[in-house]
RNA sequence: GGCGCGGUGGCAGAGUGGUUAUGCAGCGGACUGCAACUCCGUGUACGCCGGUUCGAUUCCGACCCGCGCCUCCA
């Protein structure tokens, strides 16, 4: 199977270090506020990809932290009046719920930036001691970027050219404007960590690489994030790491690509994004999920009400499908040409807009089947389908859960009710009266759909 | 300014040197008491200009446009 990777700008062909075993660290949330559609994004993407190398017998050790001590943590706290630690603690429960309800599945590891001062400051040590890290005058220590001829090959930047555009309000304390912090003196009252530097906290990046060498060693198979970690944050985490290590860092790099809003990205410093939550309350979450994997995780893609809307109603189409049908059991089926299909879409870089392509053939298929009377390929097909959308975590619901969650103020008996008030009237040959109980239905949110076995509904 | 990514049919979104993406929406037909669901059929496409080629949406070059990073952001 072949990957983009953001190191050599192409598509590679994937050989992890050890034939069946793939070590992967992905950047996660820093917590300090609820998690927006963009990490959506980013939780998803690697939650398919993790998904998918477990499918292709890949043993997957996924780890992902989370940055629990940061500037923003600790401006949010004391804007709320709160250690910080409640708020990193609130943040990171509601991060495990949003996952949770968009069927992500957890890493194995979690670590916890605060949990690994020691590995950090061990880090930082021999990054001073080997000449590519500075104790400054202001009691920070600073990387010296120029000791790492390689800086700049994953962003593709020149040192010059950061140099030249360097903002005005250059540190004092460092050697050169575009070293960053691998440790912050603590001002006083500030949380802090004792250290060979004094009293401090570690810098945003090296937290990364000594929890990432520390969960999977100096070098590994595949490291992702978001769209904007690029640079500075993983630039810098390279040069960290392969400087104390000795070693390359990471063989693959996986960025997803930005979510937009009216043409412009999604971020919190431009104050236009929507949270998880939110979202949730207007769309069901396989809804959302659908909508993440349906385009490729490397391109952009635009959040409108427009675009979740025609997610639910393609997503509903693939439900439809398995409507009123017990997939045959799990293994029960061969693989099929549409399973080939799929793993070929997905062999090139996750190519999951492709695969769900595959879905809708095989939704097709059953309800050709089905039309044929033929229920018993129907079944065959529909196993086929819940097996391939359970590998992008899609489809893994009944149908009926899916079509008659969240009823509004009807209650399921009272819809049932009204659908036998409907059938009698219908028996009656009053259509008057059971177009008035549909008409009635509809308004408050309710669609029937009647088949040979009977009436089934769902919401709007 | 530097670096990078992209421009596909009404919309969303894959892909390919010559042959159907897929879905949503639309239209015609079947089914239905009428609808919905479903099935069958159907139209509109590859930013612009050159080049390579028997043939380019697909390769190469220029141009136009959009976006991202260069500062905390997934």
């Amino acid at each position: 199977m072949r990957i983009y990777n953001t190191l050599t700008r192409q598509k590679e062909e994937f050989k992890p270090m050890e034939p069946r075993r793939v070590r992967m660290y992905v950047c996660g949330m820093t917590v300090y506020d609820y998690c927006h559609l963009g990490h959506a994004r980013v939780l998803v993407a690697f939650d398919v990809i993790t998904r998918y190398l477990r499918h292709r017998g890949y043993d997957v050790h996924y780890v992902r932290n989370i940055t629990d001590i940061d500037d923003k943590i600790l401006a949010r706290a004391e804007e709320n009046g709160e250690v910080y630690s409640d708020l990193t603690g609130r943040m990171i429960r509601a991060m495990h719920e949003d996952e949770a309800r968009l069927g992500v599945l957890s890493p194995d590891e979690e670590p916890r930036a605060t949990a690994y001062i020691d590995d950090i400051i061990a880090m930082i040590h021999r990054l001073i001691a080997s000449g590519h890290a500075y104790e400054a005058a202001n009691g920070d220590v600073y990387f010296a970027v120029e000791s790492f001829p390689d800086y700049g090959k994953l962003s593709k930047k020149k040192l010059d050219d950061l140099l030249a555009g360097a903002r005005v309000d250059v540190q004092e304390a460092k050697r050169s404007p575009a070293d960053f912090a691998l440790w912050k003196a603590a001002k006083p009252g500030e949380v802090s960590w004792d250290s060979p530097w004094g009293e401090g906290r570690p810098g945003w990046h090296i937290e990364c690489s000594a929890m990432s060498t520390k969960c999977l060693g100096d070098t590994f198979d595949i490291h992702g994030g978001g769209p904007d970690l690029m640079f500075p944050h993983h630039e810098n985490e390279i040069a960290q790491s392969e400087c104390a290590t000795g070693h390359k860092f990471v063989h693959t790099w996986m960025h997803a690509g930005a979510i937009r809003v009216n043409k412009e990205k999604m971020s919190k410093s431009l104050g236009n994004f929507f949270t998880i939550r939110e979202i949730l309350e207007k769309y069901p979450a396989e809804v959302v999920r659908y909508f993440l994997v349906s385009s490729h995780y490397r391109s952009q893609v635009d959040y409108s009400e427009d675009n979740l809307e025609e997610a639910g109603r393609t997503l509903s189409r693939l439900y439809h499908a398995l409507r009123g049908i017990t997939p045959a059991k799990e293994g029960a089926v061969p693989e099929t040409e549409f399973d080939r299909q799929f793993a070929e879409a997905m062999d090139d870089d996750f190519n999951t807009a492709g695969a769900i392509a595959v879905l809708h053939q095989v939704a097709n298929e059953i309800n050709q089947f089905r039309r044929d009377g033929d229920t018993e390929q129907a079944h065959r097909s529909a196993a086929v389908l819940v097996r391939l959308g359970g590998i992008l975590g899609l489809l893994q619901q009944s149908p009926d859960a899916f079509f008659q969650a969240d009823t509004g103020e009807l209650s399921a008996a009272d819809i049932e009710a009204m659908i036998q008030a409907r059938a009698d009237a219908r028996k009656a040959k009053n259509f008057a009266e059971a177009d008035r109980i549909r008409d009635e239905l509809l308004e408050k949110g309710i669609i029937l759909d009647d088949s040979r076995e009977g009436t089934s509904w769902r919401r709007a």
